[in-house]
DNA sequence: CATGAATGAGCTTTCATTCAT
DNA sequence: CATGAATGAAAGCTCATTCAT
């Protein structure tokens, strides 16, 4: 299902196909869900959710903000990890994920609010100086973890978190440092 | 026609959508071009042309890797916000543009190639240390000012360099500092 | 259906026009049939099938073999009387079965072969003379039958063998006797 | 021209394709034919003429009727030979000739009628007995010779009417005679 | 509860034809 | 006279969705 959508994009993906891969009857599709978005809405929200829990409870670890943001991205590509396809699904349909509400929603509960808190957070401990524009930054975070891990998917097919966790964790905590 | 596709999504926008929105007939758009996605791979195109250009001409300036760096985001912005609904259209539906082969490339020409090799040249001029994972750190480079431009771009509806640049060049060239 | 196509010709019928004539919507069609040129085919086949069945059982009685024909002769009359659209559409646009690779076989095997078989036959029971050239002579049969049958369909709108066999038999047993 | 639309058909063949056979451009066509249907109209005009004149001249000879018939029919074959392509559309298509009124009276003009006269004619000067239906007899004639020669059309690609005219004027003529 | 069959509603695309030069 | 460019008018076909069983 996830696949199916992955690999030919919402719009080409036909019901047909949906029954075919699943090997359950269009008819019956229909039976359980509303509709096709439907269906998709199910399928990301559902990753929304794991995302949403990775992301919490790695922010709610104890510890510095530093080293909870760190978990948090982690956290976040090993969601991708497991759910390759709904992931690829979500990043490169950005713009209907954007039209469906509640998705919107979702992501920013799952991910947006976790790291603005955190990015508070840390400037009270001490993990790093005030940050001005946390929505933004918290925006930036979410692209340079979301696009190389995509990338990834996309060229490789599948995602190792082991390679790509400390570039990405390296970039986000300490950007491009001087010596 | 950007607006068009920008304000509907590809599938939903209907060639009769583009005609009028344009003006011109549907059957002499099919005199143009060959299809649909024609139209859209000639918009994307052009605009990753663009980009290409003034990331580029960004990246060639004489100065430090550093400053060239903070011009190349600045470049990057500057185009997204010159041409708001085709970068809209690009980046809400990278799934697509991933589907052109001949786009994925251009995007790679125009965004990742030039900063791959900045991250070398930073590198011995001093601007910062060896990037171990260039490619990588290029795409979250590529994330980190597509994905809150994006944000904004849904948001406000359009883009204010002016406000969008400094936090987002901070973050790219610091991170998350300590004090 | 046969009708329809047979007033308009083929490529001037509609979908549409066939949805109006048999009542069943377009998209029911299509259900039923893979396209416009499927439905010709069915109908086309299924008169072929009708043919051949005639012209067998009327080659297969016992008899001479000059009996057998002239039986052949009025069971292809009789089977353009009884269906007279799919024959006007069969043989006012030869053309199109033959691009139809299974059409044109099917003519062979429902009117060609089991003539040219009976001539053979007619040769040995001395019905007739050898037949130097049986292809050509079975084609020059069938055209002799067919082209007229096609005239009164065109001009009158149906046929009526019982005026049209006689002298079509004439001719082809005894050609233009002598006296 | 002929050949294009002999190999596709009327309706299959695209103005298009017809510019591209002869190398005169879509809209000089147009500046010299009313429309698509008056090339082909053009075509078969011309074809008909030919076979009309060849007919009339042979039907127009000195001797009997049962030698000038067979003048009628080698001159048929020898026009067809010489215009496959032309032929290969009138007859393959003959719904369309049909309905295209002044070539259905060109057809009866330049086979049918003569035909007719020779058959009255034979009749008195003892080349045969008096034909009753000699309307649905030259009806057949005219099937009989164009079927067989369509038939070698589309199987050989080209006429031969050295071995096409003797088993095709031996049926005219004698039908298949006992010994 | 599940599903094969049926369909309403459109959309892309194609072409014959026109027209300005 | 000739033609490249433009277009009005359809039509075939697809698909999400429904419904009777």
């Amino acid at each position: 299902m996830a696949e199916t959508f992955a690999a030919r994009g919402f719009e080409e993906t036909r019901m047909e196909d949906l029954a075919e891969a699943t090997g359950v009857p269009k008819a019956t599709l229909y039976y359980h869900f509303s509709g096709k978005e439907e269906i998709l809405a199910w399928l990301l929200r559902s990753t929304l959710a794991a995302l949403g829990d990775a992301v919490a409870s790695a922010a709610a670890r104890s510890g510095t903000a530093r080293r909870r943001l760190e978990a948090v991205v982690r956290a976040q590509l090993r969601v991708m990890a497991e759910r390759p396809a709904a992931c690829r699904i979500l990043i490169a349909d950005l713009g209907r994920a954007a039209r469906m509400p509640d998705l919107a929603e979702a992501v920013g509960r799952a991910f947006h609010a976790p790291v603005v808190q955190l990015l508070a957070e840390g400037a009270s401990d001490g993990s790093w100086r005030k940050v001005n524009d946390p929505a933004t930054v918290a925006s930036s975070i979410f692209g340079a973890v979301v696009i190389p891990a995509l990338d990834h998917l996309v060229a490789v097919g599948s995602l190792d978190p082991t390679h790509l966790a400390p570039p990405i964790i390296r970039f986000v905590l300490n950007g491009l440092p001087g010596r």
